[in-house]
DNA sequence: TTGTAAGCGTTATCAT
DNA sequence: ATGATAACGCTTACAA
C-alpha cells in the first residue's frame, strides 16, 4: 500500500507537508499543493483510517447494537443511521445480539440480554469506537446492559433510566389518541382494542391515547371490549372472534400491532364478516405486509428511518459537543389510510 | 485508557514481556505470567485493537457491502454472517448503499449501482478491513462493482462473472422442482405458474424446475397457464383472476414469490374462490407474512441465514488459506408446509 | 513555507 | 526467560 512517506519521497517534499495538504491545515504554497495532489492522484493513494485513528485517538466509526437485527424494527433504523453517518463520515461497526434466536422472544428481558452483552461490549470498545447506538427489540427499559461509563451512548426503540443517556423514540400516546380518532370521525361509536401484553410500556401509553379519546369525544367507555393480546396473531384471531360473538359487537378494532390486526382480519373471515363493510380494522407498525392483506390495512406507521437518522444526529452532536442534543426525542407516527376501515353505519 | 505500558511498569517487566502472556507467544516463566495477568485483571486492562491492527496489518473486521439492508434478504443473511464472525473473532464494518431508496426498484442495474459503489467501497478499504462480503438485492450479475484487486470478496444473493471471486447463493431449479412435484402428489395435474421478469435468473431456472417436474411426470405441459407476473403484488392479482376466468382453470397456482402469491389469494377472495378447497397456491421466498394471510400460505423458504454463515464460512477459509473453498456454493430451499394447499379433488 | 521528530499502542527481532 | 527497540502510517508541536 503507498503510504505518505511514498508520496513526500516522490513530491521532494516531508510527510509533514503532505499531511498538511490532505488535510487543508497548515500554510502551502500554491505549487507545492498542487505538486503534491497530482502525485497523490497518480500513485491512487488511500489513507490509512488506522494509522490515521492511532494517532487521533478517534475512529470516526461508531458502534451499532442491536438486539436483533432480524427484528422488522431494525433494518430501517439502521438505514436512517446510515444516511446520516454517510453523510458525515462515519462508519458503522454492527454488532448483533441476535437476542431473537439465543433467548426466543418471551425471555427478551433486561436480565437475560445482560449476560449476552459484556462480550459484544468489549469487544466493540475495543475497536475504539467513538460513541454507540443501542437499538431495543422492543420498547423497553434496558437500563444496565451498557455499563455507564463505556462511551456516549444514544438508545433508540428502547431507553433506560441513566441521567446521563439520550434516548429518540416515538409518541405513542399521540399516535393511539390519533387512530382512535380518525376512527371516531368515521363515525364509530364503539371501539374495541386488542391491546399487546400490558406489562409494555407501548401498551399502556397506546391504551391512555385511546382512553382519552374515547373521552374527548365523551363517548363512554366500555371496559368490555378491551382485550388483553400478547402482540401474537393467535391472540388477535381469538379476542376478534370473542368480540365477534357478543349481543352487539363492536363496529371497529383498534390492534396494538399489525400481526394482531391480520389475525382479527382472519377471525373475520372465517365468521363471514367482512372487513370493512360489517367492521373496520386499523393496526399498529405499518408492517411491510400490511398492503398484501385483504383487504390491505390501515395501520399506524412508525417513524424507523427517522429514529435511526435522529439517533446519528444525537450522536454526532454529542461527539462534537455542538449545542444541547434532546435528551428524549419522541417522534410522530403517521396514520396510513388503505383499505380496511369504512364510515360505521348510520344508526 | 491503560495500556500494555501502564501493566508493564506496574508488573516490573518489558512492554514485550506482556505482550507475549498476552498473545500467548514467546516463553515466560509460570510466576511471571501469574503477576502479569493478575495486574492485567487489576487495571481491567483492555487491549487496543488499533494498535493492534496498525501492526498486523490485519484488523479482523470484514465489511460487509449490501445494496440495501432494508430489503427482506438481508438482515437474515447479515445474521448468519454475525453468527461466523462471533464464533471467529471477526467484527462487521457495515456499509449500506441504500439502492432502494436511492434508486428506486426498478433502476437496480448494475451500470446504476456502479455509480453508488466507488466512495463506498473507497471509505471501507480505507478502513482496511480484511475482506469482504457482497449482499445484492436480487440474484442478478454484479460483475465490475467492486473493482477486481479490492480485497478478498464472496458474493452472496448475487454472482460475477469474474474468475477470482467466490459466490454462495441458494439452488433455484430444484426449488422449483421440487415445489412442483408436491403439487403433483397432491393430484393436481394443471399447474400454473406465475413466475417474476423473465430477464432475471431466478425467473428462469425456477421456470427450468417446474418445465422438469411436469416432464418428469409425464404431464403435458400447458404454456397458456405460464404467466409473466413482476414480482409485484397486483400482477400476481391480475394474472390470478385471468387464470380464474378459464373455462378450465387450473386446480393450483405457483408464483415464485409470496408477494404476488399474497395478491393471487387477493384475486381468490374477490371471485369468491376458496383457497385450498378450489385451489391451491403455493409461495416463494417464506416471508414472514405468510404466515399472516388467511389461508397461511405454503411456501418454499429460502436458506437465507445458511447463506450468511456460508459466505462467511467461506470468506474466512479464504483468508486462512485452509484448504479450498467451493467457488459456487448452493444451498437448499426447503417447503413449509402451511394451508394453502389440498390434494386436488378427484376427476 | 517547509522540515524534523516525537508519539499514538502494539508486535517481534535481536540481544542478553 | 526477559528486555531494548524499531516499526506500522499518521499528525503536530516546534524549529528552521
Amino acid at each position: 500500500m503507498t503510504s505518505i512517506k511514498d508520496i513526500a519521497q516522490r513530491a521532494n517534499v516531508s510527510t509533514a507537508t503532505v499531511s498538511y495538504v490532505l488535510n487543508g491545515t497548515g500554510n502551502i504554497s500554491e505549487k507545492t499543493r498542487a505538486r503534491i495532489l497530482q502525485v497523490i492522484e497518480a500513485m491512487n493513494y488511500q489513507p490509512n483510517h488506522i494509522a490515521k485513528s492511532l494517532k487521533l485517538k478517534k475512529t470516526k466509526t461508531i458502534g451499532v447494537v442491536v438486539e436483533d437485527v432480524t427484528s422488522f424494527n431494525s433494518a430501517e433504523i439502521i438505514d436512517g443511521i446510515n444516511e446520516y453517518a454517510e453523510d458525515h463520515g462515519f462508519s458503522l461497526l454492527l454488532t448483533n445480539m441476535r437476542v431473537l434466536k439465543r433467548l426466543g422472544n418471551e425471555r427478551i428481558d433486561t436480565e437475560h440480554v445482560r449476560q449476552l452483552a459484556p462480550s459484544a461490549i468489549k469487544e466493540i470498545l475495543s475497536k475504539k469506537v467513538d460513541g454507540l447506538i443501542y437499538i431495543g427489540i422492543h420498547t423497553r427499559d434496558v437500563t444496565g446492559i451498557i455499563p455507564d461509563n463505556a462511551l456516549p451512548t444514544v438508545y433508540t426503540y428502547c431507553y433506560t433510566t441513566n441521567e446521563r443517556d439520550f434516548f429518540v423514540n416515538y409518541n405513542d400516546h399521540l399516535a393511539a389518541y390519533e387512530a382512535t380518532t380518525y376512527l371516531i370521525r368515521k363515525g364509530h361509536r364503539n371501539i374495541a382494542v386488542i391491546s399487546g401484553l400490558f406489562n409494555s410500556n407501548p401498551s399502556r401509553e397506546r391504551f391512555n391515547g385511546y382512553y382519552q379519546a374515547i373521552m374527548d369525544n365523551q363517548l363512554v367507555f366500555d371496559p368490555t371490549i378491551i382485550k388483553t393480546g400478547d402482540w401474537e396473531f393467535e391472540s388477535g384471531r381469538r379476542f376478534t372472534a370473542e368480540l365477534l360473538g357478543a349481543d352487539e359487537p363492536p363496529t371497529a378494532i383498534l390492534a396494538m400491532n399489525d400481526i394482531m390486526a391480520a389475525g382479527a382480519m382472519s377471525a373475520c373471515a372465517e365468521q363471514g364478516v367482512r372487513v370493512p363493510d360489517d367492521i373496520s380494522i386499523v393496526g399498529f407498525d405499518d408492517r411491510e405486509f400490511s398492503s398484501y392483506l385483504n383487504p390491505k390495512l390501515t395501520t399506524m406507521r412508525l417513524p424507523l428511518h427517522e429514529m435511526g437518522v435522529e439517533a446519528m444526529r444525537s450522536l454526532t452532536d454529542l461527539l462534537s459537543q455542538s449545542g444541547d442534543v434532546e435528551k428524549d426525542k419522541k417522534l410522530q407516527c403517521t396514520l396510513i389510510e388503505r383499505n380496511s376501515v369504512a364510515p360505521a353505519k348510520s344508526c
